[in-house]
DNA sequence: TTGCTCCTCACGTCACGTGAGGTGGC
DNA sequence: TTGCTCCTCACGTCACGTGAGGTGGC
């Protein structure tokens, strides 16, 4: 520790030996070593103690006090991350305490950005029906994009409007984004909406890696790690198709697709 | 960061191009990326998070809960270290506050060796008068030593014995350190008492520079520092004089002379 | 031809800790 | 002669960030 004050300048033998290289401090170098020992337990870097100490060793009471204003705002930051971190730490414990296993997949927080989507939107009478549903009208969007000569971009889209958890008569709407331009040309097909998909500001969202038919899990874990954060829903969740269409053209579903779902929030 | 993991094999591109060196990601390695990054948010290291990863991505639940409990304990150990800080911090602004300029010295807490001196005790009428009793008491205990042939060493000690702050009567023992084997040797000389000091196992402690006339607001702020902290006092104040005896051969005090002052003192 | 986005080194960050290899005085 | 304590490099830590200098496809 001395040899590396030294080597920085901020606290230098006041004798070095000629020949043996030997360092030899005097008693009155005591109190610098105190004060800067007092000043780093307080979490200040040694170039800030440097400043405040200058050569001199007075330290102007002026500056310690914006430097330890500074480390004061500091340290609260530093708090409330290490807070967050136990409270984050200790939500897995209990999720595995619960669940048995880690779930396959992690929540993260981001925004979503605004597009523009060519859409189709319907009532799925149960959600058992709701693979058949989705199948036969992608299907039919595509086939109308195709004829109208718009070229479907990616990632494909499903949105699921209900404001709570349903099983029977589900507001579902499929989508896929489209260029720009094609807002303001009127849509002449039967159904099809072209609209802009707003920006969400925030959304807790989930990257799934699997078939179809066991994605709720993943749903519920997501609606319920949002929830249990204290966050409110501002929007219908949105599933997004990554590894792109969720069907062949034979009709078959995509056997492990990667999915993001993503919900819209507000902070509480 | 993405070239970062890659170097450390944490995720490598699942392409790269054999003439650009372009990294390509496909959309299925968005999950662990994920699961890196949240792990990561809890303040795990890359290296940690690549051994529970592995090779597959999948993480066992046993050893995933092991990490998390680990790093319970680890963020409570850094919550209280920040939460010591803070209040470290808020002490010395309040007293910038109060006294309008930081005091010239520091408070550390140490642990005091035991060590075999030669002392005088007597009682002193008044705090005004100090200066004069040690000059004569210091002068009377290196005349007896030199008589008995023991070479004191360094540094005196002054100890005060009484229980709190009083201006008279102080009951004041003047102290050298001397051999250990001189503790048997019975000691034929007026007064004269050879005793063990014994080891303080925790004080509190500041190092003063200055003339002996101003050291009173020093004693004042160790005591006042050590009380604030909720801290008993566990025995009587100690004054060592680092930079050499008090007093030359002439009788005249050191003008500036290094003291030491430590409070032994108990947890509460 | 000009931007743009990617690339590969290589060095810096922060406060030391840790060897490797060496030396003077007891 | 043997330990002991000091010395000087030089490299490692941790998770990237930051240039410098260069390149392929629009």
């Amino acid at each position: 520790m001395l040899r590396h004050y030294d080597q920085l300048g901020l606290l230098k033998p006041s004798q070095t030996d000629k020949f043996t290289g030997y360092r030899y401090y005097t008693i009155d170098q005591l109190p610098r070593l105190n004060r800067i020992l007092a000043l780093k337990a307080l979490g200040i870097s040694l170039e800030q103690i440097a400043q405040l100490l200058g050569r001199d060793g007075q330290l102007s009471a002026e500056r310690l006090r914006g430097m330890l204003e500074l480390r004061q705002a500091e340290i609260a930051q530093e708090m409330q991350e290490k807070q967050r971190q136990l409270l984050a730490v200790e939500a897995r414990l209990r999720q595995i305490e619960h669940e048995g296993r880690p779930p396959p997949y992690e929540v993260v927080f981001k925004s979503a950005p605004a597009m523009v989507v060519a859409s189709l939107r319907r009532i799925v009478p149960r959600v058992d029906e709701m693979g058949f549903y989705c199948l036969t009208l992608y299907r039919q969007l595509y086939a109308e994009l195709a004829r109208l000569g718009i070229t479907p971009l990616q990632p494909e889209i499903t949105l699921y409007h209900a404001q709570e958890y349903v099983e029977t008569d589900l507001d579902t709407e499929i989508a896929v984004p489209v260029q720009e331009k094609h807002l303001r040309s009127e849509p002449a097909a039967a159904g099809v909406t072209v609209r802009e998909l707003s920006e969400a500001p925030l959304v807790a969202a989930l990257v799934y890696e699997g078939p179809f038919a066991e994605m709720p899990p993943a749903v519920l874990s997501l609606l319920g790690h949002a929830g249990s954060h204290g966050y409110a829903f501002a929007g219908p969740l949105r599933e997004l198709h990554l590894s792109g269409p969720a069907h062949t053209a034979e009709g078959q579903e995509h056997p492990a697709p990667v999915v993001e779902l993503q919900i819209p929030i507000q902070r509480p």
